[in-house]
DNA sequence: TTGATACATCAAAATATTTTGATGTATAGT
DNA sequence: ACTATACATCAAAATATTTTGATGTATCAA
């Protein structure tokens, strides 16, 4: 029972956190880990990415896109905090940043938890 | 043992349906459900309906956005899937569509749940 | 040290998205 | 019938994103 109500607790507290109070700075970050995920290319490295780390080499094997495209795709997706790099010799390794991962399926699953079907008048 | 075993067996489906088999069509659906989100005036909309339905008028009174603005917005919802409306009168009601929300959910759990840390070399 | 490979970066062009202000349509109250 | 309200839609302008092709940098192998 205690830990059910810590559970809900928690969630409450992840509720507040990530959607009631959060601030227009973190909607902007929040955002930006969406924009990600708003193109289908970069849906497909993303999708590549999935079974380990790939280099841009990889990429361009399995897409065809060009180098340059890649690389650009792959900027976005660093700069919004959603890969990591490793270098190792003329190689870089990209690979998912789970944590970035698991803000999102929070911030989700918030949505999902806590919206209302609540029915609304004006006046 | 058995419950565990299609547990697993339901995830490896809810894997393959989402992520792996998942044709261009499919991730063109999902990066325009992302696009949804990738708008910081976007996710104040959606956070206001959270809280159960709203109409444009109730939007524009809580945000200070023009209303031909929130009606492009709130038609980029729509056409997503992602809300649903309901007339009544000379208002028009908006609200989340739990099933999309869900789908969301889903993926972004798969993308979590099967993502590998394996490192990759090439060549 | 030369040449090849892997990748980043840049500027320009091509495209797409967003905003604005005007106009259109439906509903409702007088 | 007239007017006001709620919202949609439109075309033009403003802005942002994406693609392309060229060039730059670092690493490695001969």
């Amino acid at each position: 029972m205690k830990s059910f109500l810590f559970k809900l607790y928690l969630k409450e507290f992840i509720y507040f956190k990530l959607l009631k109070e959060s601030s227009k700075v973190e909607k902007e970050n929040i955002s930006k880990l969406m924009v990600s995920f708003s193109d289908p290319f970069r849906l497909e490295i993303i999708d590549l990415m999935m079974d380990g780390e790939v280099c841009v080499c990889d990429i361009m094997k399995l897409t065809n896109l060009s180098q340059s495209r890649i690389s650009y795709h792959i900027k976005i997706l660093k700069e919004a905090g959603l890969i990591s790099d490793r270098q190792e010799g003329r190689w870089v390794y990209y690979s998912l940043n789970k944590e970035s991962l698991f803000l999102i399926q929070e911030w989700i699953t918030s949505l999902t938890d806590y919206s209302s079907n609540r029915k609304r008048c004006c006046e």
